[in-house]
DNA sequence: GTCTATACGACGATAGAC
DNA sequence: GTCTATCGTCGTATAGAC
């Protein structure tokens, strides 16, 4: 009675583990990149077994994707549950936004590639399952900020300020004006906070 | 003497045909989700034909991602070279920019290709043939929007705000808050203007 | 320049033993 | 549940005729 669950704990289902060392796999070099013989090497299998457990390619990818996000989304979902001014949340999901794309390259790279995905099957399925609740809350977190602005726009802007900062990681480093604590999440994360303020110096001293 | 040019501008080399006609394939479908039997389909040849214009597959596709954006780098530089003022100038480039993304998809692709692409070799050639040149124009223009911001971080943004949001064309189809004129360019390119300048309405009148 | 023919490895997926 | 073995297809690339 006492061991049955620490065994549980400890040998981990093979299913979880396909999908766990699969994800970086398919975050690095995406869904045609990655092959089941690469899959079944990298966990240790043979390449059939694998058919045991998922249907087929492209199910273990959707699997394997939807559990990746699960527990990010639920972090950032978190992060703007706070009950502090709209401000305040927003600084406080910006930062964490921030944070998680740099230190979690392939949780970027899949959201990347879940955006150039074509198949519309495997994008409608993602996008419902996995980006829809993010953006609900953000959304809603956009007209608090401020009740006039196209809050769909706001919250797409919002996305987009940091993640494409971080989409263009690698190419940036061939880009002038470059410094190392640009890569600084939070260094990052000010500079959107205060861009979305409206605190560019010279936006009201200009000529209108 | 009269004939030869018209000739000459009538019949186009195969070479740039296949560049032309492979460009669409790799932006939907990416270098791995792309055969050579696909673009010699394309263009009409056999897959064998190919290879005496390319030596391989990847020098295609380097040749032919370098070959659609010349002109649109181009295109782009032009609309930053203005004698307005440097908030005239911004609001003419990113509604210019809205405009190529919101017309020219393949384009839009080929760039989120290259951000993730993980062959190195193939990434810092497009980003320094490619992407360097715009992006020195714009960080120039955001040094003069304002001197005290880093106009590495602020020209990141300016681009972020514009293609983040056609990057997720798809996948905003399922958010809250979606209305069709979000996809007008003109529509965006205002919205992100109005971010830029600090026109979000509350940012002054919250607790600071 | 473009063709036919072909080499040869990698692909997704299945059958059947254990 | 995992294995070995195999199927048919497709991938890049090359050789050599025209």
């Amino acid at each position: 009675m006492i061991r049955q669950p620490i065994r549980i704990i400890r040998k981990r289902k093979t299913r979880e583990e396909i999908l766990e060392l699969s994800t970086p796999l398919f975050a690095r070099h995406g869904y045609d990149g990655v092959s089941m013989r690469d899959i079944a090497a990298a966990v240790g299998l043979t390449q059939a077994a694998l058919y045991y457990h998922f249907a087929d390619k492209n199910q273990l990818y959707l699997d394997a994707v939807a559990y990746e996000f699960r527990e990010r989304v639920a972090a950032l979902k978190d992060m703007l549950a706070g009950n502090g001014t709209p401000w305040k949340r927003l600084e406080c999901f910006v930062a964490g936004l921030a944070r998680m794309m740099a230190s979690d390259k392939d949780f970027l790279r899949l959201v990347q590639w879940v955006l150039l995905d074509t198949n519309e099957a495997r994008q409608s399925t993602l996008a419902k399952q996995v980006f829809r609740d993010m953006f609900v809350a953000v959304h809603d977190l956009a007209s608090e900020l401020d009740p006039h602005v196209d809050a769909h726009l706001l919250a797409m802007s919002i996305f987009g300020l940091v993640i494409f900062h971080f989409q263009a990681g690698a190419t940036r480093k061939f880009m002038p004006g470059r410094r190392p604590q640009q890569d600084n999440p939070e260094v990052l994360a000010r500079h959107v906070c205060d861009l979305l303020r409206g605190r560019l110096a010279s936006a009201d001293g200009e000529a209108r």
